[in-house]
DNA sequence: AATGAATGAGACTTCATTCAT
DNA sequence: TATGAATGAAGTCTCATTCAT
């Protein structure tokens, strides 16, 4: 593991744990066991370094989704409701990949609202996203899901998500019951689409 | 208005606008005209000032809820829908005070998951909120909602009606628009109840 | 018991326990079940406090001295070995007092030299003592004590018997123990008497 | 001069002058000619820095007295009175030091019984001088010293040289009258030895 | 005499960042 | 690329003292 991305494994864990500004640099550099200047000189400033990292488990993050939904994509064809089918893909490919990565999700929901990450960076991972994000368009225009704006409908939608993912982060064996499973997309389902 | 609600009043506007740390206590002070010593006469630690803020805040929209759903209940009688119609003044009455209190649940989002406030702290507000939680209990066990862990309803719930505050903190002529109005509680009924 | 005393009491206590400085004048009050306007009502300032201390320990001290030694001298008469009779007398009351009065000895131990202690406060005690001192001047002068000069005579003795206190406090049993007394005067004596 | 050199030098004459916690660590800095900030990096805290100057200057004592009375045992022999040669070549080793280095002599003076040093600095202190406490164990076991507590016997002739120290300093040039000298050895030997 | 909320100067310490090696 | 001693501005909190009641 080349230094950089030992500063950056390093910082992962301390920032989830202690929070941005409760992590000295000196604690990152140190725990990665480089030098103080290490860190400066791959990180032009503290910020510039949790920007780094945000796109790194975004990207991650990605390419896992890519690589699961694609496989479902092709699986299901384009047949009539080869969205639903798509956005189920979406939904428990973003729970496994939460359940393998939980320091990466418990660093997402404490710092992707946080004013530390700048605009450039979302701007640069709302592009890589794009693609899903013509999903959700779709099923509006198509009048499968509830008119409402874009915008909102997405938000409520990680929002369900994201505190699924948070429950089975405390008891992750109930990921495994297909039953609560089943339940939980009928409810994720339910909070966009007008029929069951 | 005096010294502590003073120091109350500028913590909120300053915590919200730069974040918990980015806040020093001699800003606090200076916004709230007060001096340096007196935020510490009242407060033992900024975090215990941050920790007060919180209660105070969670007990006027408690205060808040209490005023307008007992109306409902009333009005209601008891009669078979009475759930449905009780969690509907609860979700209306909700996004109602946060219009009206946008700093409030600016505060409450961006620190009511953060480390800094206290266990004990969460403890008196479930306390307080235990009235509200028996009615998700209560849903659960009649067989109206689906069978999944009351916490889970719960976080579910809650960050539905988050997302659709933050949506209408921006936009907030679309809370005057009783279509939206009515879609977006379909939504939100939903992500709970089996049936429509 | 006044205020006044009971301040003097809590002050004696937490300054022997912290020291001057890291002892409060609030953590003072507190302990005297007092306002923290009463004590500065009593004492101009935290440093009056302390020299009025000082002076009440010392005469304290004093007035036990004096009730015990006025009786050894009456005894004596002024028999040839008359200043040894009244020096062992002296010292063995110092002691005596010392076991009694634990915090007030610890006290004088810790702030007799230090510069909190005003000059004033000083000649105030010196004064008190002028009686005993003459003791060693005769001493000297009756060619009895080694011809040094008082002040350093005074200082040995003044020492030897700290030293000797401070022992006892931590093994109370030994000042029991006739022998040890036996051979500690012999010491104390030596220090300053060219003859046994 | 190292910065870590020039703080400690710093220290020790800013600490005998105004006290501890009289010396603000910003003085201390402004003093050595460092940053602020500096004084951290050496020290962790302030207390560190007062426990590190502790050891110094108690080993450089004893550096000094190993080099003096290293020589006086070799040309002592080990004769019959070597006990009584070698504790006068530390007594006067110890005030030839002393009056050599007056600010170290009075920040142990100072801070010697002080809570302000840690139990673990006055361990570290107590090894080092192991062989010269052993002189007087062997004093007490051949019947030469009273038969008295070691750590009183220590402390007694301790509180002598100290109080000698302090005579001196004040006047050093009593030190040259080796008539002087001489009598206070003889009071000083006298604390400790049954017979002349 | 007694109270205790209010004050604000000043204390110790932290930490992102630099730069000479 | 890597190092780590040095920097100094800025932060939280303490505390002796005052004063209106």
């Amino acid at each position: 593991m080349s230094k950089r991305e030992q500063i950056l494994k390093a910082a992962l864990s301390l920032f989830i744990e202690n929070g941005f500004d409760k992590t000295p640099t000196s604690a990152i550099s140190k725990s990665a066991e480089v030098a103080t200047g290490t860190l400066f000189h791959h990180f032009k400033t503290k910020e510039d370094l949790i920007n780094a990292l945000y796109l790194e488990v975004k990207f991650a993050m990605l390419e896992h989704l890519a690589a699961k939904t694609a496989l479902a994509t092709n699986l299901s064809g384009n047949t009539e409701n080869g969205l639903k089918t798509q956005i189920k893909a979406l939904w428990s490919s973003m729970i496994d990949w939460v359940l393998e990565h939980p320091e990466e999700f418990r660093f997402l929901s404490q710092f992707g609202e946080s004013a530390l990450i700048a605009n450039n960076t979302h701007e640069k991972v709302e592009a890589a996203f794009a693609d899903y994000q013509a999903l959700f368009t779709q099923g509006i225009e198509e009048g499968l899901f509830y008119d409402l704006p874009l915008d909102l409908i997405l938000s409520l939608t990680t929002s369900h998500i994201f505190a699924s993912c948070n429950y089975f982060l405390q008891q992750p064996e109930l990921w495994q019951d297909s039953e609560i499973q089943r339940k939980l997309f009928t409810s994720f389902w339910s909070v966009l689409a007008k029929f069951k």
